[in-house]
RNA sequence: GGUCCGGUAGCUCAGCUGGAUAGAGCAACAGAUUUCUAAUCUGUAGGUCAUAGGUUCGAAUCCUAUCCGGAUCACCA
């Protein structure tokens, strides 16, 4: 058990206790405990202002009561202090060395196979449109889709990974017009050309082509929304999506082509990314059902019918609007093809827990269709999650594809590990190893940075990217940690190459007891299955981000001050490396629930 | 206009289920190395936590209003 909950249970008990004649009962909830912050002596702390008030007792006098029952009934506890109404107290320095010693022979330490109970849980990104390569924003997506799949796995939940293309529509439509209308026909064989690349380029000549068209109109003294209608780029686009959505032939082999160059591109990038997936949809396959469900619903009277016939759901009593499922031509929209896919998955495979990875500007899709789900007694509908991101800004403004101003995944991939290369150059570290590890060392250190920049971030928080001063590698970054996990794996070679006599844990800690520096290190070590819990808890990578730099931190910190191999008292040097290789496994296994990988050496 | 989200040091951000003197990193300045890996460490300086009220023993954190920024409110996806 957690020496938190442990203490806080036996506070817990003698609150209850002393405050039976009052008739007050305590639960878990009302026990406040930290960790002590620096400036004060003491491990943790509690905070009593609560109970003093309640029971009508002094600060002095309940504090006195805790600490003697925690006295008597556990072994580890050994001073306290109460400064106003905190309670700080200091455990054992036994404490510390046994707390380590569980760690150290607990091998999967801080993974759990608790808080699940064995539920399966859902996760789909990136779910690009295959009309142009990823860019930063999609890195956001993937790298925190991946990295919450991860954590979820720790958390004991099966995990299913599935993707969604939107590989029809408008956007496509626009690329497959440009081709069309190409004076010459570029495919990525004749041009070598990455083939989700080439597909974007001729989006982007779609697109200009459209700005030229909408400014001659609205300079011809049209609104915006006037030139819209009238622009005949429009019209042949809607045109061209009506002819794939009739299945004329040519229509249909051009698509097909363009969107294979798409899936053959996009293939590399998340090779280059570890990214795979349990199973793909395609919006093609999927956009055109959805039907029975509402039907379904209309019997419900979940739905209701207009005169045109099509088909609404009012949710205005929920605070959102009224909203159209099914148009009156008795198509299906957006909206009806995501209801449809649910229950698909569901059958696919039968899970617990959702979690749509998308961008904040679908929040309002996601709150309604979650409702929908609801009101149409879909099994854990309470469970799905709409894991929302802020949009990735150039410091120029958004984000957009289309104005040229997007920076292309493949390009910032390589840009990060170039950087790596150079910088990890200017160290020249690196004599020993072969070439071809030194490039692998690269790519670690360079997508390491760049998945940690975007995740450290909590993911409602919008973020600018600035290409100028573009990722960093000092301070709070990933190669930080990654060094400093290359000097703990320094440390057990070097120990092994000149054969320094390390004792056994449990034979270290006979002569030697951990000092301020190494019981609060160790006591950071004990946070991490916490740590983990609360991140699947939150769906937060950014947590486990944080939690590992402060590990790193602070073993930098005790490593500056502390001599460990070098260290002449047998039992001080052993305790010290096993400590060590400790934060070097805590590190190595929190920041592959990131995933980012740890070089032995940099 | 309605709804949702954000506003914390010059910059990028932690902290937000209320708790002690609001923390890191970058940038600036001053130090520490013939390295158990200095991609490191230590120190100095930098704050009316957007503003104003309220609740509370206690508010960056909760409530209300206002200001600023963003998103969203299609028979688009």
């Amino acid at each position: 058990m957690n020496i938190k909950t442990e203490i806080g249970d036996i506070v817990l008990q003698y609150l209850n206790h002393q405050g039976k004649e009052k008739g007050l009962v305590f639960t878990e909830k009302d026990i406040l405990i930290n960790i002590t912050p620096n400036d004060f002596v003491g491990d943790y702390t509690l905070v009593l202002f609560p109970f003093i008030k309640k029971l009508g007792v002094k600060p002095d006098e309940l504090a006195e009561g805790i600490a003697s029952e925690l006295k008597s009934r556990l072994p580890s506890y050994h001073h306290h202090n109460l400064v106003k109404g905190f309670l700080n107290m200091e455990l054992s320095p036994t404490f510390w060395s046994n707390s380590l010693q569980d760690i150290l022979s607990n091998g999967s330490y801080g993974i759990q196979g608790t808080g699940s109970n064995g539920q399966s849980i859902l996760i789909e990104y990136p779910s690009p449109n295959t009309n142009k390569p990823l860019h930063l924003g999609h890195l956001r997506n993937i790298f925190l889709g991946s990295s919450l799949a991860n954590i979820m796995e720790a958390n004991g939940y099966k995990v299913y990974r599935t993707c969604l293309y939107n590989d029809r529509g408008t956007n496509i439509s626009k690329s497959m017009w440009a081709y069309q209308h190409a004076a010459k026909k570029v495919t990525p064989e004749n041009s070598g050309r990455k083939g989700d690349h080439l597909v974007g380029d001729y989006y982007v000549r779609f697109s200009d082509l459209l700005k030229a068209e909408m400014k001659q109109l609205i300079d011809s003294g049209l609104t915006e929304e006037q030139a819209k209608k009238q622009s005949k780029l429009e019209k042949e686009i809607a045109e061209l999506t009506v002819q794939w959505e009739l299945k004329i032939p040519e229509v249909v082999e051009l698509w097909k082509m363009m969107n294979g160059w798409f899936y053959e591109g996009v293939a590399v990038t998340y090779q280059r990314l570890g990214l795979s997936f349990d199973k793909e949809y395609y919006e093609s396959e999927v956009y055109n059902r959805g039907r029975e469900t509402v039907e379904e619903g209309l019997k419900k009277n979940i739905f209701y019918q207009k005169e045109d016939s099509s088909v609404w759901i009012d949710l205005t009593d929920v605070g959102l609007d009224q909203k159209l499922v099914l148009r009156s031509n008795g198509t299906t929209v957006y909206m009806t093809q995501d209801i449809a896919l649910v229950y698909q998955k569901q059958k696919d495979f039968s899970f617990q827990r959702s979690v749509y990875v998308v961008g904040n500007e679908q929040e309002y899709h996601f709150k309604v269709l979650f409702e929908i789900l609801k009101r149409l007694g879909l099994q854990g509908s309470e469970h799905l999650y709409h894991l929302s991101y802020g949009m990735v800004e150039l410091p120029t403004g958004k984000m957009k594809s289309r104005e040229g101003t997007v920076v292309d995944a493949d390009d910032m991939i390589d840009e990060v590990i170039q950087i790596a290369k150079e910088k990890s150059n200017e160290q020249a570290k690196l004599a020993e190893v072969s070439d071809a590890e030194k490039e692998n060392i690269y790519t670690q250190i360079g997508m390491g940075a760049l998945r940690y920049f975007l995740l450290k971030v909590d993911p409602v928080k919008k973020m600018v990217y600035n290409p100028v001063e573009s990722i960093d590698f000092n301070g709070n970054t990933a190669p930080f940690i990654q060094y400093t996990y290359a000097r703990t794996q320094s440390l057990m070679r070097n120990a092994e190459a000149q054969k320094t006599e390390i004792l056994g844990f449990e034979e270290a800690i006979k002569n030697y007891s951990p000092n301020l520096s190494e019981s609060k290190l160790t006591r950071t070590l004990l946070e991490f299955p916490a740590i983990i819990l609360e991140a699947g808890e939150n769906y937060s990578p950014a947590l486990v981000a944080n939690y590992v730099y402060q590990v790193a931190s602070e073993f930098s910190t005790f490593y500056h001050d502390h001599k460990v191999l070098k260290e002449e008292d047998v039992s001080a040097r052993s305790f010290r490396f096993h400590l060590s290789q400790k934060v070097g496994k805590v590190i190595h296994d929190g920041l592959k629930l990131l995933c980012i990988e740890t070089p032995e050496r940099m």
